[in-house]
RNA sequence: GCCGGAGUGGCGAAACGGUAUACGCGGCGGACUCAAAAUCCGCUGGGGGCAACCUCGUGAGGGUUCAAAUCCCUCCUCCGGCACCA
C-alpha cells in the first residue's frame, strides 16, 4: 500500500470538521489558554505561497500547543475591505462585495485543502455591517475624545488610486499599493491623533524587547522618532501676520551663536506674509509655487540641490542680538518641527550647503576637540560634539553641557516626534463609512449610536471622474442633522482598511456578540495575543496602528491591557529564481523549461532569486503544489527549507525530498507493524527516541522548526536502521515506541498523514488531540561517551569512557591512548580542562 | 549617511564559547531488477599520503580565551528599512 495523500487529506479534514476538534469556547479560568493569530489576508482570490508559509508556522504553534494541553484560540478571516475590489469593478463590472466574497469561498476552500486548525466559526469578514458599526460606533467615542479629527493640510495624494494616503503608506514617496508617485495636495481630511500615544508606544517597545524581532522594534523606533531639542524664538523685524516672532525647533541649541540665516518650508504660514513686508513677494510666490509643483519626492530627493529664495525680511538672534535674514527652502518640511529652522552652516551639512550657495556668513561655534576650525577653509560642516566658542559667556563649555544651558537661557526644552497623525479618510467607495454628519447650523457631528451601522450602499456608480462614489451616490449623504434635525449631508468619504484591521484580533473573541465590539469577558479570558505571525512588511503600518487602538480601547474603558501581541514572529518570504528573455521581459518557469523565449526564440537569461510575485511570474501556485504531492507535503517542506524568520528558497527537488520522507515514515510504519514479537533489545534506539522528543521539544520552543524535522528524520533514520541490524531487527516494543514518537511529534507538521499513521497503529482518539510525548531524562542519558581530547585547544583524539567519568579518568585514558599519547610525552601538562560528558583539553608546555 | 540583519561544502542549511558542515537537495558508487523507475545501503570541504594519518578550512585582518563560526575591535560584501526630520 502506497502513500496516498490525496485519500488521506480530505478524509481526515472531515472527521476534523465533523468532530469539532479545533473549536474553543471562552470559560472561567484562562491561565490554559493560547491565542495564536496570523494577520489575516486580503482576498484577492487565490492564496499564494507566501499565505502557506505564514499560516503552516501558526498552525504549528496551534497544534502543538493543542497538544500540550493548551486550550488554543486560533481564528481566521478576511481584510475584505479595499482597493483591488474596487478596480475590479471597475475593470470587469463586477460588484466589489461580489467579487471579494467570491474570492473569499474560494480562499477559503484553499486553505481547508491545506488542513489548517482554525475554528472557522469565528471567521469573519470585515466588510460585514456587522463588524464595521463597531469601528463606526469607535470612531464616534475617539471623535468625541478628540481623538479622530478633521483638518486642512498638505497631505499624500496617490493620482491613481485616486485617494490620500498616511505616511505609513508611502514607501520611497510612492503608493504602498501600486508604486505611483504620491503627489502633495492641500485638503481637509480625518485624522486619528496617534500622535498623542507617541511617547507611551516609543517606551512600550522596550516590554517587547526579545519578544519581537528586534528589526521591527527598530523600524517602529525610527518611525516614532523621537528627538530632544529645544524650542527658541527669533523676533521678527517687522511683525507678520500678527506675529511677532518665528519660532523654531533645533536639537542643536549650543550652536545658537552660530545661526547666521533663516529657513522656512515653503508651506509656512509666514512665508508669503514675510516676502510681503520684505518686498520680495513675487520671487517668493514664484518660488513657493515652482517647489510645491515639484512635489515632495523631487524636493526632497536624495541629490536635490538645496535652494531657496530670500523674504527680504528679517529675524533676530536671540543670542547675539544680530538681525539675520529669513529664506523660504526647497528642503524645509512643514511637518517636522515648527517648519523654520536656524540656520548654522558651520555644523549643519544642510545649512553649509545653503550658505555656500548662496553666499551667506559662516561662523564656527563648536571647536572639536584639541583643533581650530577655520570657516574659510571648511569643506563640510562640523556635526560632532566639542567646545563652544564664539559663543559670549559660554565659550569654553562643553557643547553637550551648553545645550542644556542654551535652552535654559534662551527657549525651553522640546521633544518632537517624526511620528504624525494617521490620516484615515479615503475617497473611495469600497471601505467603511465614517460616521460623521455636516450640519450647516451645528457643524460636524457624530451619527447617533442607535443609527449605526451607517451601511455602505450597495448601489453606487463605481469608477468615473470627480469625488468619491458615495459623494455621488443620489441618496446616501441625505440625512438629518442628529443635534438640530436640520437637513445635513452624511460624510461621504470612507475609512482606511489599516482602521480594520487594528481591532479585529478582538472581534475574533466574541464574532457573533451584537451588542459591543465584543464582550468583555471574552476579552479578559483571551487576549492578549500569545504568538503573532506574519510578514515584515506590516512593521510600521499595522503593528504600530494595532497597539494604538489597543490603548485607545484600554483609555476608553475597553481593555486592561496595553499590548495586543505579546510575541511576534516576522517570517520570511517566499522566493524563487526568476527568468526573462531579453525581449520579451519576465517568463514563467513553464516558459523558461526549453531555455529558449517561446516568442521569440532567444536564449533566457536566468534572474536573481527574488520574492514570488505575479509581475515576476516567478509564482508557484499552492493549488499545483497539494495536487501533484498533498498538503502535507507543502506544509513540511516551507517549514523545512529555512528557519521561520528568513527568506525561503523554493526548490522543486527539496519539495520532492520532503515527499519522499513522508513516504518514508508510511513505509515505516507498515514495517514496524507487520514485525513480529521478540526481536534482539537496544538501548540505542531508545536513547534516540527520548533524545530526539527532548530536541524537538527544545526546537519548537524556539520555532526551529526546520531542526525539529531534521531530528525526525534522524530517528526514521535509526528505526530503519534497528529494522535491519545485523542480529535481526531490534525489539518490537522499541521500535513501537520510536514510531509512535516519530507520529506524534510530526505532526503538527504533516497533521493528515501522522492521523492516518496514529490510527493504524491503534492510538487513542485523534493525534491532534493526544498528549505530546514526554522524555524520560534517565533513558535519554549516555551511558558511554566518546570524549573529545583537546591538547592545547587541538583535536587529538577520542576516549569512549562512562559518561560519568571523572576528569582523571579521562585524563589517565587519553595519556594512554596512542593517538594522544605523542602530543603530551615528554611535556608537563600546565592546566586541564574538563567539561562533564563532553571534553577534556590538556594545555601542555 | 543612519538603523537592523546576514556572510559556513556544489546548493538549502546545522552547530544556546567545547568534535565545524547535523538534516535535506544534488553528485558518485553499490544492492535489487531482464531492464528502467521506485526502494534500500555506502561515499561526498580543500591539499597531501598506498594507508593509518597529517594539514588547511566558517567574508578579511587583529584581539580575548585552555578553547572562537559563536565574544570584542577594524574593515569588506550582500539583503532589508529609513532617508534633507533641523
Amino acid at each position: 500500500l502506497i502513500y496516498d495523500p490525496h485519500e488521506i487529506e480530505p478524509r481526515w479534514q472531515k472527521v476534523w470538521r465533523a468532530r469539532r476538534v479545533f473549536e474553543v469556547e471562552t470559560t472561567a479560568l484562562a491561565q490554559d489558554k493560547h491565542y495564536v493569530l496570523e494577520m489575516f489576508p486580503y482576498p484577492s482570490g487565490f492564496i499564494h505561497m507566501g499565505h502557506v508559509r505564514n499560516y503552516s508556522i501558526g498552525d504549528v504553534i496551534a497544534r502543538h500547543a493543542r497538544m500540550r494541553g493548551k486550550r488554543v484560540l486560533y481564528p481566521m478571516g478576511w481584510d475584505a475591505f479595499g482597493l483591488p475590489a474596487e478596480n475590479a469593478a471597475i475593470d470587469a463590472g463586477v460588484h466589489p462585495r461580489e467579487w471579494t466574497e467570491r474570492n473569499i469561498r474560494h480562499m477559503r476552500a484553499q486553505l481547508q485543502k491545506l488542513g489548517y486548525s482554525y475554528d472557522w466559526r469565528r471567521e469573519l469578514a470585515t466588510c460585514h455591517p456587522e463588524y464595521y458599526r463597531w469601528e463606526q460606533k469607535l470612531f464616534v467615542e475617539m471623535f468625541e475624545r478628540n481623538l479622530a479629527y478633521r483638518k486642512g493640510s498638505y497631505v499624500n495624494y496617490c493620482t491613481r488610486c485616486r485617494t490620500v494616503l498616511a505616511n505609513e503608506q508611502v514607501e520611497g514617496g510612492t503608493c504602498w499599493r501600486c508604486h505611483t508617485q504620491v503627489e502633495q495636495r492641500e485638503l481637509t481630511q480625518w485624522f486619528f491623533r496617534i500622535t498623542a500615544y507617541a511617547e507611551e508606544l516609543l517606551r512600550g517597545l522596550d516590554a517587547l524587547e526579545g519578544k519581537w524581532p528586534s528589526q521591527v522594534l527598530a523600524m517602529q523606533r525610527h518611525w516614532i522618532g523621537r528627538s530632544e531639542g529645544a524650542e527658541l524664538d527669533f523676533a521678527l523685524e517687522q511683525p507678520a501676520h500678527g506675529q511677532s516672532a518665528i519660532s523654531v525647533f533645533t536639537t542643536r541649541p549650543d550652536t545658537l551663536f552660530g545661526a547666521t540665516f533663516m529657513s522656512i518650508a515653503p508651506e509656512h504660514p509666514l512665508a508669503l506674509p514675510l516676502a510681503r513686508a520684505g518686498g520680495n513677494e513675487a520671487e517668493v510666490a514664484a518660488f513657493i509655487q515652482k517647489t510645491l509643483a515639484a512635489g515632495r519626492v523631487a524636493r526632497t530627493a536624495e541629490k536635490a540641490e538645496k535652494e531657496g529664495v530670500a523674504t527680504g525680511a528679517r529675524c533676530v538672534n536671540p543670542a547675539t542680538g544680530e538681525k539675520i535674514p529669513i529664506f523660504v527652502a526647497n528642503f524645509v518640511l512643514m511637518e517636522y518641527g515648527s517648519g523654520a529652522v536656524m540656520a548654522v552652516p558651520a555644523h549643519d551639512q544642510r545649512d553649509f550647503e545653503f550658505a555656500r550657495r548662496y553666499g551667506l556668513p559662516v561662523r564656527v561655534v563648536v571647536q572639536p576637540p584639541g583643533a581650530r576650525l577655520d570657516p574659510a577653509t571648511m569643506e563640510a560642516a562640523y556635526v560632532d560634539a566639542g567646545v563652544m566658542a564664539n559663543s559670549g559667556n559660554f565659550d569654553g563649555t562643553p557643547s553637550e553641557e551648553g545645550k542644556r544651558a542654551v535652552t535654559a537661557r534662551f527657549g525651553k526644552p522640546v521633544v518632537s516626534y517624526r511620528l504624525r497623525d494617521w490620516l484615515l479618510s479615503r475617497q473611495r467607495y469600497w471601505g467603511a463609512p465614517i460616521p460623521m454628519v455636516h450640519c450647516a447650523a451645528c457643524g460636524v457631528v457624530p451619527a447617533r449610536l442607535s443609527d449605526l451601522p451607517i451601511r455602505l450602499p450597495d448601489d453606487a456608480e463605481i469608477g468615473g471622474e470627480g469625488g468619491s462614489p458615495l459623494e455621488r451616490h443620489p441618496t446616501f449623504a441625505q440625512t438629518a442633522c442628529p443635534k438640530c434635525g436640520g437637513v445635513a449631508r452624511r460624510e461621504t468619504d470612507t475609512m482606511d482598511t489599516f482602521v480594520e484591521s487594528s481591532w479585529y484580533f478582538l472581534r475574533y473573541v466574541s464574532p457573533r456578540e451584537t451588542g459591543d465590539m465584543f464582550r468583555r469577558d471574552d476579552v479578559d479570558a483571551w487576549m492578549p495575543v500569545d504568538q503573532y505571525v506574519g510578514g515584515i512588511e506590516h512593521a510600521v503600518m499595522h503593528l504600530l496602528y494595532a497597539r494604538f487602538f489597543t490603548r485607545v480601547l484600554r483609555d476608553l474603558g475597553y481593555l486592561k491591557f496595553d499590548e495586543p501581541f505579546t510575541r511576534l514572529l516576522a517570517q520570511g518570504m517566499v522566493c524563487k529564481e526568476t527568468y526573462a528573455c531579453p525581449e520579451h521581459g519576465w517568463l514563467y518557469a513553464k516558459e523558461a523549461a526549453s531555455g529558449k523565449c517561446p516568442k521569440c526564440g532567444q536564449a533566457v537569461v536566468v534572474g536573481a532569486v527574488e520574492a514570488m510575485s505575479k509581475s515576476k511570474k516567478n509564482g508557484v501556485d499552492p493549488d499545483d503544489i497539494v495536487a501533484s504531492f498533498g498538503a502535507d507535503t507543502a506544509r513540511l517542506f516551507v517549514l523545512f527549507a529555512a528557519p521561520p524568520e528568513k527568506d525561503l528558497e523554493w526548490n522543486e527537488a527539496g519539495v520532492e525530498g520532503m515527499h519522499r520522507f513522508l513516504s518514508r515514515v508510511w513505509r515505516l510504519v507498515a514495517s514496524a507493524k507487520a514485525l513480529g514479537e521478540g526481536g534482539a533489545p537496544s538501548p540505542a534506539l531508545r536513547r534516540k527516541t527520548h533524545k530526539t522528543i527532548r530536541r524537538v521539544d527544545e526546537d519548537m520552543e524556539r520555532f526551529h522548526f526546520n531542526t525539529a524535522i531534521a531530528a525526525l528524520m534522524e530517528l526514521t533514520n535509526a528505526v530503519y536502521a534497528s529494522l535491519q541490524g545485523p542480529s535481526g531487527p531490534a525489539a518490537r516494543s522499541e521500535i513501537d515506541e520510536a514510531v509512535r514518537a516519530i507520529v506524534l511529534l510530526l505532526s503538527p507538521f504533516a497533521p493528515h498523514l501522522c492521523e492516518e499513521l496514529w490510527s493504524h497503529l491503534g492510538g487513542e482518539g485523534l493525534v491532534c488531540l493526544a498528549p505530546w510525548p514526554k522524555f524520560d531524562a534517565e533513558l535519554a542519558r549516555d551511558e558511554r561517551v566518546a570524549f573529545v581530547v583537546q591538547v592545547n585547544g587541538k583535536l587529538r583524539g577520542r576516549v569512549e569512557l562512562a559518561a560519568d567519568a571523572s576528569e582523571a579518568d579521562v585524563r589517565a585514558a587519553a595519556e594512554a591512548d596512542p593517538k594522544i599519547a605523542p602530543y603530551v610525552a615528554g611535556k608537563q601538562i600546565v592546566k586541564s580542562v574538563f567539561v562533564p560528558a563532553k571534553l577534556l583539553n590538556l594545555v601542555a608546555r
